[in-house]
DNA sequence: AAGTTTACCATGCAAATGTATGGTATTTGG
DNA sequence: CCAAATACCATACATTTGCATGGTAAACTT
Protein backbone atom coordinates (compact mmCIF):
# COMPACT_ATOMS: atom_id res chain seq x y z
CA UNK A 1 0.00 0.00 0.00
CA UNK A 2 3.50 2.17 -0.02
CA UNK A 3 2.51 3.14 -3.69
CA UNK A 4 4.59 6.07 -4.92
CA UNK A 5 1.99 9.13 -6.50
CA UNK A 6 2.53 9.87 -9.77
CA UNK A 7 3.18 13.51 -10.56
CA UNK A 8 0.07 14.77 -11.60
CA UNK A 9 -1.45 12.86 -8.37
CA UNK A 10 1.49 14.30 -6.76
CA UNK A 11 0.65 17.60 -7.56
CA UNK A 12 -3.20 17.32 -6.73
CA UNK A 13 -2.11 15.92 -3.15
CA UNK A 14 0.00 19.31 -2.83
CA UNK A 15 -2.46 21.19 -4.04
CA UNK A 16 -5.25 19.29 -1.51
CA UNK A 17 -2.46 20.02 1.57
CA UNK A 18 -2.22 23.72 0.27
CA UNK A 19 -5.50 24.99 0.48
CA UNK A 20 -6.44 23.00 3.70
CA UNK A 21 -3.17 24.97 5.15
CA UNK A 22 -4.32 28.26 3.36
CA UNK A 23 -7.49 28.39 3.07
CA UNK A 24 -8.73 25.73 5.85
CA UNK A 25 -10.73 23.72 3.92
CA UNK A 26 -9.95 21.24 1.11
CA UNK A 27 -11.53 22.18 -2.32
CA UNK A 28 -14.11 20.73 -4.27
CA UNK A 29 -13.73 18.33 -7.07
CA UNK A 30 -14.72 21.60 -9.62
CA UNK A 31 -12.00 23.55 -7.39
CA UNK A 32 -9.82 21.22 -8.24
CA UNK A 33 -10.44 20.77 -11.82
CA UNK A 34 -10.11 24.40 -12.45
CA UNK A 35 -7.36 24.95 -10.37
CA UNK A 36 -5.60 22.90 -13.07
CA UNK A 37 -7.45 23.69 -15.79
CA UNK A 38 -9.56 20.37 -16.68
CA UNK A 39 -12.93 21.20 -17.99
CA UNK A 40 -14.04 17.84 -16.05
CA UNK A 41 -14.78 17.20 -12.26
CA UNK A 42 -14.48 13.07 -13.29
CA UNK A 43 -11.03 14.04 -14.01
CA UNK A 44 -10.17 14.96 -10.75
CA UNK A 45 -12.53 12.50 -9.32
CA UNK A 46 -10.60 9.85 -10.72
CA UNK A 47 -7.22 10.92 -9.36
CA UNK A 48 -8.76 11.69 -6.35
CA UNK A 49 -9.42 7.87 -6.13
CA UNK A 50 -6.17 7.03 -7.36
CA UNK A 51 -4.61 8.98 -4.40
CA UNK A 52 -6.81 7.29 -2.05
CA UNK A 53 -6.36 3.96 -3.19
CA UNK A 54 -2.68 4.63 -2.50
CA UNK A 55 -3.28 5.33 1.03
CA UNK A 56 -2.43 9.00 1.01
CA UNK A 57 -5.74 10.60 1.73
CA UNK A 58 -9.14 9.35 2.28
CA UNK A 59 -12.23 10.26 1.35
CA UNK A 60 -15.72 10.40 2.93
CA UNK A 61 -18.53 9.61 0.42
CA UNK A 62 -20.95 11.46 -0.51
CA UNK A 63 -19.68 14.62 1.59
CA UNK A 64 -18.60 17.91 0.16
CA UNK A 65 -15.06 19.04 0.57
CA UNK A 66 -14.75 16.08 2.74
CA UNK A 67 -11.01 15.28 2.00
CA UNK A 68 -8.72 13.91 4.90
CA UNK A 69 -5.29 14.00 4.59
CA UNK A 70 -3.71 10.87 5.85
CA UNK A 71 -0.36 11.42 4.89
CA UNK A 72 2.05 11.57 8.38
CA UNK A 73 5.34 13.65 6.68
CA UNK A 74 3.15 16.94 5.51
CA UNK A 75 3.00 17.63 9.58
CA UNK A 76 5.43 20.59 8.16
CA UNK A 77 4.29 23.23 5.98
CA UNK A 78 6.25 26.03 4.82
CA UNK A 79 5.32 29.80 5.67
CA UNK A 80 6.70 32.74 4.73
CA UNK A 81 9.53 34.55 6.61
CA UNK A 82 9.12 38.47 5.24
CA UNK A 83 12.50 39.91 7.68
CA UNK A 84 14.87 39.16 10.56
CA UNK A 85 15.22 41.13 13.35
CA UNK A 86 19.25 41.47 14.14
CA UNK A 87 21.50 42.90 17.07
CA UNK A 88 19.44 44.96 18.85
CA UNK A 89 17.99 47.45 16.68
CA UNK A 90 17.64 47.26 13.14
CA UNK A 91 15.20 45.20 11.52
CA UNK A 92 14.58 45.21 7.68
CA UNK A 93 11.43 43.73 6.07
CA UNK A 94 11.65 42.61 2.96
CA UNK A 95 8.76 42.78 0.07
CA UNK A 96 9.16 39.20 -0.36
CA UNK A 97 9.60 36.19 1.97
CA UNK A 98 13.67 35.97 2.63
CA UNK A 99 13.09 32.38 3.39
CA UNK A 100 10.48 29.58 4.69
CA UNK A 101 10.51 28.26 7.85
CA UNK A 102 8.71 24.93 8.41
CA UNK A 103 5.76 25.45 10.47
CA UNK A 104 3.89 22.93 12.62
CA UNK A 105 -0.17 23.13 11.42
CA UNK A 106 -0.01 23.59 15.63
CA UNK A 107 1.43 27.18 14.97
CA UNK A 108 -1.39 28.93 12.55
CA UNK A 109 -1.10 32.28 12.09
CA UNK A 110 -3.68 34.58 13.40
CA UNK A 111 -4.71 36.27 10.42
CA UNK A 112 -2.51 38.88 8.81
CA UNK A 113 0.22 38.14 10.64
CA UNK A 114 3.39 37.73 9.46
CA UNK A 115 6.99 35.65 10.54
CA UNK A 116 10.20 37.64 11.56
CA UNK A 117 13.39 35.48 12.28
CA UNK A 118 15.78 36.57 14.85
CA UNK A 119 19.14 36.98 14.30
CA UNK A 120 21.86 37.74 17.20
CA UNK A 121 20.58 37.36 20.82
CA UNK A 122 19.88 40.65 21.34
CA UNK A 123 16.40 39.41 22.52
CA UNK A 124 18.29 36.53 24.66
CA UNK A 125 16.74 38.29 27.82
CA UNK A 126 13.28 37.77 26.54
CA UNK A 127 14.52 34.02 26.51
CA UNK A 128 14.28 34.58 22.48
CA UNK A 129 17.22 32.93 20.52
CA UNK A 130 19.11 33.36 17.08
CA UNK A 131 17.09 31.19 14.65
CA UNK A 132 13.83 31.52 16.71
CA UNK A 133 10.75 32.78 14.55
CA UNK A 134 8.50 35.48 16.18
CA UNK A 135 4.68 35.44 15.30
CA UNK A 136 4.05 39.07 15.15
CA UNK A 137 0.41 40.08 15.12
CA UNK A 138 -0.61 43.53 13.61
CA UNK A 139 -3.95 43.40 14.75
CA UNK A 140 -4.00 43.62 18.12
CA UNK A 141 -3.51 46.56 20.52
CA UNK A 142 -0.27 46.75 22.34
CA UNK A 143 -0.35 46.62 26.14
CA UNK A 144 2.23 47.40 28.53
CA UNK A 145 4.86 44.80 28.62
CA UNK A 146 4.46 43.48 25.18
CA UNK A 147 6.64 43.19 22.58
CA UNK A 148 6.03 45.02 20.36
CA UNK A 149 7.35 45.74 16.46
CA UNK A 150 7.45 49.91 15.58
CA UNK A 151 8.26 52.06 13.19
CA UNK A 152 10.80 54.86 14.09
CA UNK A 153 11.99 57.12 11.33
CA UNK A 154 12.95 54.66 8.70
CA UNK A 155 14.38 52.34 11.29
CA UNK A 156 12.00 49.52 12.75
CA UNK A 157 12.77 48.19 16.45
CA UNK A 158 11.53 45.26 18.62
CA UNK A 159 11.16 46.55 22.10
CA UNK A 160 8.69 45.89 25.14
CA UNK A 161 6.06 48.82 25.01
CA UNK A 162 4.96 50.89 28.13
CA UNK A 163 2.42 53.48 27.95
CA UNK A 164 2.49 56.03 30.51
CA UNK A 165 0.49 59.09 31.18
CA UNK A 166 1.92 61.51 28.09
CA UNK A 167 4.52 59.52 26.48
CA UNK A 168 5.08 55.76 24.89
CA UNK A 169 8.02 54.51 26.49
CA UNK A 170 9.85 51.66 24.17
CA UNK A 171 12.45 49.74 26.26
CA UNK A 172 15.16 47.47 24.90
CA UNK A 173 15.71 44.07 26.24
CA UNK A 174 19.29 44.39 26.12
CA UNK A 175 20.42 46.86 28.78
CA UNK A 176 23.16 48.74 26.47
CA UNK A 177 20.69 50.84 25.07
CA UNK A 178 18.34 53.04 26.34
CA UNK A 179 14.56 53.41 26.71
CA UNK A 180 12.64 55.22 23.77
CA UNK A 181 10.82 58.12 24.85
CA UNK A 182 7.64 58.50 22.07
CA UNK A 183 6.82 61.91 21.49
CA UNK A 184 6.75 64.82 18.59
CA UNK A 185 9.89 63.94 17.63
CA UNK A 186 8.77 61.23 16.30
CA UNK A 187 6.08 61.70 13.59
CA UNK A 188 6.28 58.71 11.68
CA UNK A 189 6.41 56.16 15.03
CA UNK A 190 3.71 53.26 14.44
CA UNK A 191 3.21 50.11 15.84
CA UNK A 192 3.77 47.44 13.15
CA UNK A 193 2.57 44.85 15.34
CA UNK A 194 2.74 42.72 18.95
CA UNK A 195 4.95 39.12 19.20
CA UNK A 196 2.52 37.04 19.77
CA UNK A 197 4.11 34.04 20.19
CA UNK A 198 7.57 32.46 19.68
CA UNK A 199 8.31 28.95 17.86
CA UNK A 200 11.32 26.91 17.35
CA UNK A 201 11.55 23.92 15.25
CA UNK A 202 13.46 20.90 16.96
CA UNK A 203 12.61 18.47 13.86
CA UNK A 204 15.23 19.23 11.29
CA UNK A 205 18.96 19.39 13.72
CA UNK A 206 20.02 19.20 17.06
CA UNK A 207 20.57 23.07 18.43
CA UNK B 1 -22.11 46.62 14.02
CA UNK B 2 -20.98 45.73 16.87
CA UNK B 3 -24.50 44.13 18.05
CA UNK B 4 -24.32 41.33 21.14
CA UNK B 5 -25.30 38.30 19.83
CA UNK B 6 -28.12 36.00 21.63
CA UNK B 7 -27.11 33.17 23.39
CA UNK B 8 -27.85 30.55 20.56
CA UNK B 9 -26.47 32.65 18.14
CA UNK B 10 -22.80 32.75 20.40
CA UNK B 11 -23.32 28.98 21.28
CA UNK B 12 -23.71 28.06 16.70
CA UNK B 13 -20.33 30.88 16.44
CA UNK B 14 -18.38 28.82 19.01
CA UNK B 15 -19.78 25.47 17.53
CA UNK B 16 -18.22 27.22 13.94
CA UNK B 17 -15.05 27.73 15.61
CA UNK B 18 -14.76 24.70 17.11
CA UNK B 19 -15.20 22.91 13.83
CA UNK B 20 -13.23 24.65 12.07
CA UNK B 21 -10.11 23.99 14.66
CA UNK B 22 -10.74 20.47 15.52
CA UNK B 23 -11.93 18.83 11.93
CA UNK B 24 -10.42 22.06 10.09
CA UNK B 25 -13.26 22.80 7.56
CA UNK B 26 -16.29 24.54 8.85
CA UNK B 27 -20.12 22.48 8.87
CA UNK B 28 -22.48 22.69 6.22
CA UNK B 29 -25.83 23.92 7.51
CA UNK B 30 -27.39 20.61 7.74
CA UNK B 31 -24.41 19.07 9.84
CA UNK B 32 -24.85 22.79 12.33
CA UNK B 33 -28.78 21.41 12.32
CA UNK B 34 -27.84 18.34 13.45
CA UNK B 35 -25.61 19.05 15.86
CA UNK B 36 -28.31 21.48 17.52
CA UNK B 37 -31.26 19.04 17.03
CA UNK B 38 -32.86 20.58 14.10
CA UNK B 39 -35.03 19.44 11.67
CA UNK B 40 -34.40 22.33 9.33
CA UNK B 41 -31.47 23.84 7.40
CA UNK B 42 -33.34 27.17 7.12
CA UNK B 43 -33.71 27.69 11.17
CA UNK B 44 -29.76 27.42 10.72
CA UNK B 45 -29.26 29.30 7.76
CA UNK B 46 -31.63 32.06 9.62
CA UNK B 47 -29.20 32.20 12.66
CA UNK B 48 -26.31 32.36 10.11
CA UNK B 49 -27.45 35.45 8.58
CA UNK B 50 -28.11 36.96 11.79
CA UNK B 51 -24.60 36.29 13.30
CA UNK B 52 -23.01 37.45 9.74
CA UNK B 53 -25.45 40.90 9.95
CA UNK B 54 -23.60 41.56 13.38
CA UNK B 55 -20.64 41.04 11.63
CA UNK B 56 -19.14 38.14 13.21
CA UNK B 57 -19.03 35.84 10.30
CA UNK B 58 -19.07 36.14 6.42
CA UNK B 59 -20.25 33.73 4.40
CA UNK B 60 -19.55 33.24 0.50
CA UNK B 61 -22.90 32.87 -0.80
CA UNK B 62 -23.32 29.86 -3.19
CA UNK B 63 -20.46 27.80 -1.79
CA UNK B 64 -20.71 24.94 0.59
CA UNK B 65 -18.95 25.33 4.06
CA UNK B 66 -17.44 28.86 2.90
CA UNK B 67 -18.08 30.29 6.41
CA UNK B 68 -15.35 32.51 7.11
CA UNK B 69 -15.20 33.96 10.21
CA UNK B 70 -13.88 37.03 11.60
CA UNK B 71 -13.95 37.70 15.26
CA UNK B 72 -10.60 39.58 15.99
CA UNK B 73 -10.50 38.17 19.75
CA UNK B 74 -11.38 34.30 18.70
CA UNK B 75 -7.39 34.94 17.86
CA UNK B 76 -6.29 32.21 20.55
CA UNK B 77 -8.04 28.83 21.09
CA UNK B 78 -7.72 26.87 24.01
CA UNK B 79 -5.60 23.22 23.61
CA UNK B 80 -5.14 21.09 26.41
CA UNK B 81 -1.73 20.27 27.79
CA UNK B 82 -1.85 16.76 29.13
CA UNK B 83 1.75 16.93 31.23
CA UNK B 84 4.51 18.46 32.51
CA UNK B 85 8.21 18.14 32.43
CA UNK B 86 10.05 18.90 35.64
CA UNK B 87 13.24 19.34 37.01
CA UNK B 88 15.34 17.08 34.96
CA UNK B 89 14.16 13.59 34.72
CA UNK B 90 10.67 12.70 36.02
CA UNK B 91 7.44 13.30 33.42
CA UNK B 92 3.83 13.10 34.58
CA UNK B 93 1.17 12.25 31.69
CA UNK B 94 -2.12 12.78 33.43
CA UNK B 95 -5.06 11.14 31.84
CA UNK B 96 -7.03 14.26 31.45
CA UNK B 97 -5.43 17.83 30.78
CA UNK B 98 -3.89 19.22 33.61
CA UNK B 99 -4.35 23.05 31.95
CA UNK B 100 -4.58 24.61 28.39
CA UNK B 101 -3.12 26.93 26.84
CA UNK B 102 -3.69 29.45 24.65
CA UNK B 103 -2.76 28.55 21.22
CA UNK B 104 -2.69 31.32 18.19
CA UNK B 105 -5.62 30.35 16.08
CA UNK B 106 -6.96 28.23 14.12
CA UNK B 107 -4.35 25.85 15.68
CA UNK B 108 -4.46 22.61 14.11
CA UNK B 109 -1.92 20.20 15.92
CA UNK B 110 0.00 17.66 13.57
CA UNK B 111 -2.04 14.31 13.95
CA UNK B 112 -2.35 12.78 17.45
CA UNK B 113 0.33 15.46 18.92
CA UNK B 114 -0.37 16.33 22.44
CA UNK B 115 1.72 19.36 24.81
CA UNK B 116 3.89 19.28 27.73
CA UNK B 117 4.08 22.62 29.59
CA UNK B 118 7.91 22.87 30.59
CA UNK B 119 8.65 23.10 34.26
CA UNK B 120 11.85 24.56 35.89
CA UNK B 121 15.31 24.87 33.78
CA UNK B 122 16.03 21.35 33.08
CA UNK B 123 16.30 21.71 29.41
CA UNK B 124 17.73 25.45 29.47
CA UNK B 125 20.52 24.40 27.71
CA UNK B 126 18.30 22.90 24.58
CA UNK B 127 16.93 27.34 24.98
CA UNK B 128 13.57 25.60 26.09
CA UNK B 129 12.27 27.30 29.73
CA UNK B 130 10.14 27.12 32.28
CA UNK B 131 6.38 27.86 31.01
CA UNK B 132 7.32 26.60 27.61
CA UNK B 133 4.94 24.44 26.15
CA UNK B 134 6.44 21.83 23.88
CA UNK B 135 4.72 19.84 20.79
CA UNK B 136 4.81 15.97 20.87
CA UNK B 137 4.43 14.27 18.28
CA UNK B 138 3.90 10.47 18.63
CA UNK B 139 4.32 9.45 14.77
CA UNK B 140 7.70 9.89 13.85
CA UNK B 141 10.68 7.95 13.99
CA UNK B 142 13.34 9.57 16.06
CA UNK B 143 16.70 10.67 14.42
CA UNK B 144 19.74 11.38 15.96
CA UNK B 145 20.07 14.66 18.10
CA UNK B 146 16.37 14.68 18.34
CA UNK B 147 14.64 15.78 21.67
CA UNK B 148 12.34 12.48 22.71
CA UNK B 149 9.90 11.77 25.25
CA UNK B 150 10.63 8.08 26.68
CA UNK B 151 9.65 6.00 28.81
CA UNK B 152 11.75 3.67 31.26
CA UNK B 153 10.34 1.71 33.38
CA UNK B 154 7.83 3.67 35.14
CA UNK B 155 8.95 7.26 34.84
CA UNK B 156 9.37 8.57 31.37
CA UNK B 157 12.71 10.94 30.80
CA UNK B 158 12.35 13.81 28.05
CA UNK B 159 16.26 13.02 26.30
CA UNK B 160 18.41 14.07 23.18
CA UNK B 161 18.50 10.43 21.47
CA UNK B 162 20.84 8.85 19.62
CA UNK B 163 21.51 5.67 17.58
CA UNK B 164 24.55 3.83 18.25
CA UNK B 165 25.49 0.50 16.31
CA UNK B 166 23.88 -1.74 19.04
CA UNK B 167 22.23 0.55 20.75
CA UNK B 168 20.12 3.93 22.19
CA UNK B 169 21.70 6.55 23.65
CA UNK B 170 19.81 9.00 25.49
CA UNK B 171 21.48 11.89 26.71
CA UNK B 172 20.61 15.14 29.03
CA UNK B 173 20.87 18.16 28.24
CA UNK B 174 21.45 18.84 32.11
CA UNK B 175 25.56 17.68 32.22
CA UNK B 176 24.95 16.44 35.51
CA UNK B 177 22.87 13.33 34.54
CA UNK B 178 24.52 10.89 32.76
CA UNK B 179 23.73 9.32 29.65
CA UNK B 180 21.73 6.48 29.25
CA UNK B 181 22.42 3.63 27.50
CA UNK B 182 19.16 1.19 26.34
CA UNK B 183 19.66 -2.44 26.29
CA UNK B 184 18.29 -5.43 27.89
CA UNK B 185 17.72 -3.80 31.38
CA UNK B 186 14.72 -1.92 29.71
CA UNK B 187 11.83 -4.22 28.76
CA UNK B 188 9.49 -1.81 28.74
CA UNK B 189 11.71 1.13 26.59
CA UNK B 190 9.52 3.24 24.31
CA UNK B 191 9.48 6.19 22.34
CA UNK B 192 6.18 8.11 23.24
CA UNK B 193 7.33 10.77 21.17
CA UNK B 194 9.38 13.44 19.02
CA UNK B 195 9.86 16.88 20.65
CA UNK B 196 9.44 18.65 17.07
CA UNK B 197 8.83 22.54 17.74
CA UNK B 198 8.52 25.08 21.04
CA UNK B 199 6.03 27.53 21.61
CA UNK B 200 5.75 30.25 23.90
CA UNK B 201 2.97 32.44 24.00
CA UNK B 202 3.81 36.08 24.68
CA UNK B 203 0.44 37.79 24.34
CA UNK B 204 -0.49 37.11 28.68
CA UNK B 205 2.04 38.81 30.65
CA UNK B 206 5.55 39.96 30.06
CA UNK B 207 8.07 37.62 30.81
C1' DA C 1 -52.99 45.95 22.79
C1' DA C 2 -50.00 46.10 18.91
C1' DG C 3 -45.56 45.71 17.13
C1' DT C 4 -40.81 43.70 17.13
C1' DT C 5 -37.45 40.37 17.87
C1' DT C 6 -36.18 35.71 18.44
C1' DA C 7 -36.55 30.88 17.54
C1' DC C 8 -38.23 27.40 15.16
C1' DC C 9 -40.73 24.51 11.22
C1' DA C 10 -42.16 22.98 6.26
C1' DT C 11 -41.67 23.23 1.48
C1' DG C 12 -39.76 24.14 -2.91
C1' DC C 13 -35.98 24.98 -6.02
C1' DA C 14 -31.66 25.97 -8.53
C1' DA C 15 -27.02 25.27 -8.27
C1' DA C 16 -23.23 22.75 -6.53
C1' DT C 17 -21.30 18.46 -5.63
C1' DG C 18 -19.92 13.67 -5.72
C1' DT C 19 -20.29 9.61 -8.36
C1' DA C 20 -20.85 6.19 -12.14
C1' DT C 21 -20.15 4.88 -16.84
C1' DG C 22 -18.24 4.85 -21.27
C1' DG C 23 -14.95 6.63 -24.45
C1' DT C 24 -10.24 8.36 -26.62
C1' DA C 25 -5.26 9.03 -26.74
C1' DT C 26 -0.67 8.35 -25.03
C1' DT C 27 2.83 6.05 -22.61
C1' DT C 28 5.03 2.03 -20.54
C1' DG C 29 6.51 -2.71 -19.75
C1' DG C 30 6.78 -7.28 -21.17
C1' DC D 1 2.95 -6.14 -30.76
C1' DC D 2 -0.24 -6.16 -26.99
C1' DA D 3 -1.91 -5.34 -22.40
C1' DA D 4 -2.00 -2.31 -18.71
C1' DA D 5 -1.65 2.00 -16.72
C1' DT D 6 -2.21 6.84 -17.13
C1' DA D 7 -4.52 11.10 -18.30
C1' DC D 8 -8.18 13.20 -19.95
C1' DC D 9 -13.16 14.14 -21.82
C1' DA D 10 -18.44 13.96 -22.11
C1' DT D 11 -22.67 12.81 -20.25
C1' DA D 12 -25.97 11.55 -16.92
C1' DC D 13 -27.88 11.23 -12.25
C1' DA D 14 -28.91 11.31 -7.23
C1' DT D 15 -27.77 14.01 -3.28
C1' DT D 16 -26.23 17.70 -0.93
C1' DT D 17 -26.28 22.28 -0.18
C1' DG D 18 -27.56 26.98 0.10
C1' DC D 19 -31.29 29.93 -0.21
C1' DA D 20 -35.95 31.99 -0.52
C1' DT D 21 -40.59 32.19 1.15
C1' DG D 22 -44.25 31.66 4.24
C1' DG D 23 -45.95 30.31 8.62
C1' DT D 24 -46.35 29.52 14.02
C1' DA D 25 -45.31 30.55 18.76
C1' DA D 26 -43.18 32.76 22.60
C1' DA D 27 -40.91 36.69 24.73
C1' DC D 28 -39.90 41.30 24.95
C1' DT D 29 -40.93 46.32 23.94
C1' DT D 30 -43.55 50.43 23.73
Amino acid sequence: MKTELTEIQKKILDYLIDQKISKGIPPTLAEIASHFGYKNRATVQQHLQAIEKKGYIKKNPKLSRAIEITVEEKFFIPRPVIGEVAAGNPLTIYPDAIDTVELPTIARMPKDSFLLRVKGDSLKDAYIFSGDIVIVNPNLEPKNGQIVVAILDDAAVVKRFYKKKNEIELVSENPDYKPIVIDKKYPSFKIVGIVVGVYRSMSKKAV
